[in-house]
This record gives C-alpha cells, sequence and structure tokens, in this order.
DNA sequence: CTTGATGGTTTACAATCGTAGCCGATAAGT
DNA sequence: ACTTATCGGCTACGATTGTAAACCATCAAG
C-alpha cells in the first residue's frame, strides 16, 4: 500500500502502474501481455487491476473506439518519492541515515547520480546538526544509538 | 505491507513495531497506553495487532507469570532496510537516484550521517557506471530520461 | 469466599487485495 | 449474414487488514 497523489496503490496495483509507466500508452493487450510476461498473470487479473487504478483516478483510460489506450494520471516520480517519504515518514528519524546509507550501498548509481547526491550533501552538510533526535514517541527519546543493528 | 525476515508485516503492525522497538520491552499495558496516546487506537486494536505479530514470529512474548512483557524479535535496523530494499526493488532501477535525492533533501541527517553517506558516494564513484539501464521490461529499455518529472 | 480489576484469548465484521472466471458486445473472417 | 476471436465489464471468493467487542482467567481487595 503506498501512497501517491492521496490514493492508496496495492502492491500489484504498483506493478501495473510500472508498466504504465515504462509503456507510456499500451493498449490492454500489450498491458495484459506485458503482465503476463513479468508475473505470470492471467488476462484477467490484469484487467481486474486496471479497473481498479481507474476508479482510484491512477490510470486514465483514453479513446472513444473499442481498443482503448491506458495511461498513467499520477506520474512516476512523484510516486517514487511519495512512496519512498511515506516509509522513511514511518521510521524513526535517528534511523534514516543508516537506512539511506544502506540503500545506497545495494544500488546501482550512475556517476551523475553519485554527483548529484554529493552536492546536495555538501550543501546539507552546512546546516546539518550535530545529532538527529529520536521521534518515535513524542516527548522521549529512548532510541538506542544507531549502530546496535540486531 | 513490509517485508522483514520473510514474514510481511503490515502498516498498523509497523506502528506497533515501532513502538516497540523504542521501548523495549513493555508490558502490554504499557504498550497499550502508548498505542492510545500516538494512534488513539482503543486496547483491542492494539492487542489483536500484537497477536498477530506473535503468531507471525516477529513479536515475543516474554516470562511465565501473568503480566508478560514483549519483545520485538527482528531487529529495527535490518527491518528498516529490508523495507527500503522492497521499495527501490520495485521502482525502475534509473529512478532510485533521484528518488534517493529526494529523500535526502527532506529528511534530518547529522553530521555524522552526512560524513558516511559521503564517504559510501566517494567509494562508489570509483567504479559507478556512466549510466544505469531502465529494468523495468527485460529486454527493453524504454523508460525516458529520469528528468521528465510529471 | 465473593468480587472486581487487569490482562490475555476468541470471535466479529466490513473493507481491501490477489487472483481469476464468465458474459455480452463488437469487429473480423468466410 | 453467420461464426468466431477480442475486448471490456461484472461477478466471485478466499485471505489479509483495520478496528474492536466479548469473553475468560487470575490475582488482589474486601
Amino acid at each position: 500500500m503506498i501512497d501517491a497523489k492521496n490514493v492508496t496503490i496495492s502492491d500489484s496495483e504498483w506493478e501495473v502502474m510500472r508498466a504504465l509507466w515504462t509503456m507510456g500508452k499500451p493498449t490492454s493487450r500489450e498491458l495484459i501481455d506485458a503482465m503476463a510476461g513479468l508475473k505470470g498473470w492471467s488476462a484477467s487479473t490484469t484487467k481486474t487491476l486496471l479497473h481498479r487504478l481507474i476508479e482510484k483516478g491512477a490510470v486514465n483510460k483514453i479513446g472513444a473506439a473499442r481498443p482503448f489506450v491506458y495511461q498513467a494520471e499520477v506520474g512516476e516520480a512523484p510516486s517514487m518519492v511519495a512512496a519512498a517519504n511515506d516509509l522513511f515518514d514511518h521510521m524513526c528519524a535517528m534511523r534514516a541515515g543508516a537506512t539511506i546509507a544502506s540503500v545506497i550501498e545495494s544500488r546501482e548509481l550512475s556517476k551523475n547520480d553519485i554527483a548529484k547526491l554529493q552536492s546536495i550533501l555538501a550543501e546539507k552538510a552546512k546546516t546539518a546538526p550535530e545529532k538527529v533526535e529520536c521521534n518515535c514517541l513524542p516527548g522521549h527519546h529512548m532510541c538506542k544509538e544507531v549502530d546496535d543493528d540486531g
């Protein structure tokens, strides 16, 4: 369940969105085939998910004639950012640094990506606090130091 | 639904885990009060979630006598990392850089966090590719360039 | 010993999700 | 025109989730 533009998109629906973002304006057939290949879903499954996404306003059905094409209504990048924020909003602020570190370590990033991140970090370093406070239970700072991974 | 240690922990359950991680080994009463304060849940709701987490093996009931204490069985940091990986595994590899950038921009990070990230990035820069390929539909690279946020 | 508080266990129930079959309309082939 | 393959809509159904009440056991107080 990931939130993008105030609607809740389920995991399976999310997969359909991914395909839609990649394919642009596919017909249902193209989408069905793609999902069949990617996830092994039956045609009905993809159709259902597509319909639910339309109901939720995350996808548009375009055209008047019979082979409609479908298009994502919510953008890919904003949805990614929303999903990531949703995740980090639900973890202790103290853990964000270590978690980001782990993500960076495990992902493939281009030279350009890295340069951008470095520049953001350099800027951020200027005003960074010595320590981030735990925000788990308001008023208390009960989280232990970060490195007790267990 | 976030995956940590091969069990699926739902959103609400996740909130309970957060409290457990913060509180350590609370009694059910303490936990119930915390969740009532944080989320406005009734005692029953917290009890149900706690039970489901125990069934799922994510939480341990400790003690033999009547006021048991409860403890998270899965660690906080690994769960965070698992959740983050889960998220990034389900987005186009091309988008990872921009998404991480947005996360870094919106989070509070300590000087130490930043230094650590900078060191990881410096290391990673040595072997970084010029460009990350789209991995959305295998065999094709259909994703547009990253900066068409819309 | 009865009683009530406190904590633990079962049951409930509507909403959403994952997964998919079936049906009706329309377009295409013969 | 008649049959058939497609496409889109409706129906289905068990599992999980969010939310919580009801019930039961046990300990302490009277």
